[in-house]
DNA sequence: CGGGTCCTCATA
DNA sequence: TATGAGGACCCG
């Protein structure tokens, strides 16, 4: 392509398109006045005359985002092509589908090959960054596939994310989330990445959505991720029916929008709490939609109140937002219900210790582990011990290191 | 569990 | 000679 002759191709391509588009709009407006005006009778939507003039419109098609719906082994995604991260990421996660022994090391982060390169990013853009790739989509929830797995390493499941944001908090929470498939036959998460703006300027409370973006192509450094969770159990009646008419009891839900930066554990999971409409109004995405819904405003029986409006308001460009009409899921606070609890330091720490042990090649490195576990003032719980000597009974059985395997 | 680097080796 | 795969080792 020529295109690569020039150092900034995209930002030609957006220079020329501009100013074309200025200079034809002004006479584009008067003629299409000139058109109307003489014509009095009004013109239903779907009128031919009105569909003719799409058709000239679109003649040679409408701007594609290449945000549409994109299916994976184990989890669905919307694309940002712009800023090469995923909009929104799903889930859905069960007691059996968490089974499996599949490793994390055997697979590696590389551009999804449904990605049009133009819009996809690459490694290169993450290396030395100072950002690490964050999975939206984790891949300990893949364990029992390994093709699932490796899809969830396709860059088009990863934003840029801070290094201890992502093995700390955000771990926590992922990990609550896989904890709940112990407590709920079913649990939805729905993950992204979001851009908001700054809370305060200087000056006169002005505000700004700025974002850091990496590697030669741009990609967008989140402010913020969010995660919703909705749980639901079915009723014990009838654990084999299809899930939609198993709605009891009611399900439960919680949105939470977390900062991309390092987050301790003096705080709380639900420190990060917030509305589903707030998180629906900040990122744009209406959650669930299928879900079905109450409304300030009366509707008849279980009518589906967000999936009538979507199609109905289309001339109108106006949907329910919270402050008005709210159009909200029936569903009880999640952490009301079951408490939003993530792991606590002690308990985290524990969990990694065994971890690292269990992976250990060495009864040194092991040694080393249980060692750095009572430097923080930790004791060994029962499970951690009896892997401790599990781990070691199989270590002094196998060769030592040294051993080179082959050697006659 | 969540990430990283560095090195070797086989390959086009 | 450049690149990708895989393993060893490191961190929170």
């Amino acid at each position: 392509m020529t295109a690569n002759i020039f150092p900034y191709p995209r930002c030609f391509r957006f220079a020329g398109g501009f100013v074309c588009g200025a200079a034809v709009s002004t006479g584009a407006c008067i003629a299409v006045l000139k058109r109307y005006q003489p014509d009095p009778v009004e013109e239903e939507p779907g009128d031919t005359g009105e569909q003719s003039v799409h058709e000239e419109i679109g003649k040679f098609g409408f701007p594609d985002t290449g945000a549409e719906v994109r299916y994976y082994a184990n989890h669905v995604l919307s694309y940002d092509q712009a800023k090469r991260t995923p909009r929104w990421v799903a889930e859905h996660l069960t007691k059996h589908k968490l089974l499996g022994k599949t490793d994390r090391k055997h697979c590696r982060f590389r551009p999804d090959p449904a990605i049009p390169l133009l819009f996809s990013a690459a490694n290169g853009d993450y290396l030395h960054s100072g950002w690490s790739r964050g999975h939206m989509a984790p891949a300990g929830d893949n364990k029992q596939s390994e093709r699932s797995m490796a899809e969830t390493f396709y860059l088009s499941n990863i934003v840029p994310q801070n290094y201890e944001n992502n093995a700390g908090f955000w771990n926590r929470l992922e990990m609550y989330c896989r904890d709940l498939t112990s407590r709920f036959h079913n649990v939805w998460v729905v993950s992204g990445a979001l851009a908001l703006p700054s809370e305060e300027e200087e000056e006169g409370g002005k505000k700004t959505v700025s974002y850091q973006v990496i590697g030669k192509d741009n990609v967008a450094v989140p402010t913020h991720l969010f995660k919703v969770i909705l749980v639901l159990n079915n009723s014990p009646t009838d654990l084999n029916n299809n899930l939609d008419q198993s709605l009891s009891p009611v399900p439960a839900l919680a949105a939470f929008i977390v900062p991309n930066q390092p987050i301790g554990f003096d705080r709380s999971l639900t420190d990060f709490q917030v509305s589903l409409s707030e998180l629906e109004s900040v990122s744009g995405l209406t959650f669930f939609p299928k879900l079905p819904t109450e409304s300030r405003t009366p509707t008849v029986g279980h009518i589906d109140t967000r999936t009538t409006t979507t199609a109905d308001n289309k001339h109108e460009g106006w949907r329910p937002q919270a402050s008005s009409a709210a159009v909200l899921p029936v569903a009880a606070d999640l952490c009301m219900v079951d408490g939003c609890q993530l792991m606590a330091f002690k308990e985290f720490t524990l969990y990694l210790t065994g971890r690292k042990v269990g992976s250990a090649r060495s009864q040194e490195k092991m040694d080393k582990f249980m060692a750095e576990l009572k430097e923080q003032g930790i004791l060994p719980d029962d499970y951690l011990t009896k892997l401790y000597l599990r781990r070691k009974e199989e270590l002094s059985n196998q060769a030592p290191p040294d051993t080179k395997a082959g050697a006659q």
